[in-house]
DNA sequence: TTCCGTGCAAACAATTTGCAATAGA
DNA sequence: TCTATTGCAAATTGTTTGCACGGAA
């Protein structure tokens, strides 16, 4: 391997490791994809990750960065936001965060409130619903885009 | 006109208005998308409203579907809820409500409470964000669903 | 050796767009 | 009349799938 780590190798082997327990293979692909998802704290595009991953594997295909975020997903690893434009933007999931999606420039904050735990458990108490707080999106207009209309 | 009307005329009337406020013209198609839209309470995709749509009056386009919801989206009338998989689903912004979608079933429950409100209000005083209240989906198990895998 | 995972290309689903004809103001 | 809106078809975008080969177990 040629390139910089710039992410541990033992967070890798994690990840990967937790494939391998649910009868998935470690392949040189996906160790990549999930080594440059690991690099990338925040949220993005299928598309974004296979550029990135095609940086040092460019062989590496576009299905394969889907079916891999498939697997990952299965897995509780990885979350998908879709969103109302656009493809959808994919997040680990290794840690509670909700996201707050602006509609007006399409910024995506990551917060945390314990208001959001208040409102899951009213949610479980009134209808039995367990939410998941790791995939929450909320909508609204962030203090930059204010009142503005959309696009401006 | 031949079919039963099943929402007062008044109600079509006033959205149709309020298209023509914001300089857009009261065509036929839109009316009857509008009064379509009007008649079905919850949510449906655009593709459903097409078939609905098309039931009076056939020759009425998909696109033309399309784009009347996107411009009762950009007078904030309807709101665009995208899924994780499928098309987008589309409801009246008449009444503020959330979305419990549930990843078992994919079942879209709507509800109020109060603690949204609550997070609402938390989100504006710590990011200054205006979260819609009215546009908020919420991912998790629905009762019947609890613990049990996807698609079982 | 077995068969899962891959690259490639093609299919697919949802949505958007270009354009000439039509119809609202 | 003037121009927004429409139907139609084709283009786009994002994602999934079929298949034969290659590599992990």
């Amino acid at each position: 391997m040629a390139y910089d780590r710039l992410v541990p190798v033992s967070l890798v082997d994690d990840l990967v490791e937790r494939l391998r327990a649910h009868g998935l293979r470690a392949t040189t692909p996906r160790r990549i994809i999930v080594e440059t998802l690991l690099e990338q704290a925040d949220h993005l595009t299928a598309e974004d990750l296979t550029v990135l991953v095609n940086v040092r594997a460019p062989h590496v295909n576009k299905a394969t960065v889907y079916r891999t975020l498939e697997a990952l997903e299965a897995l509780g690893e990885v979350y998908r936001m879709p969103r109302d434009q656009g493809p959808a933007q994919w997040h680990l999931a290794d840690h509670a965060h909700q996201h707050l999606v602006c509609s007006g420039c399409g910024d995506v904050q990551e917060v945390s409130s314990k208001d959001v735990v208040r409102l899951a458990r009213a949610l479980r108490a009134a209808y039995g619903f367990e939410a998941d707080l790791r995939h929450m999106a909320i909508s609204g207009r962030c203090q930059r885009c204010g009142g503005r209309p959309i696009g401006s």
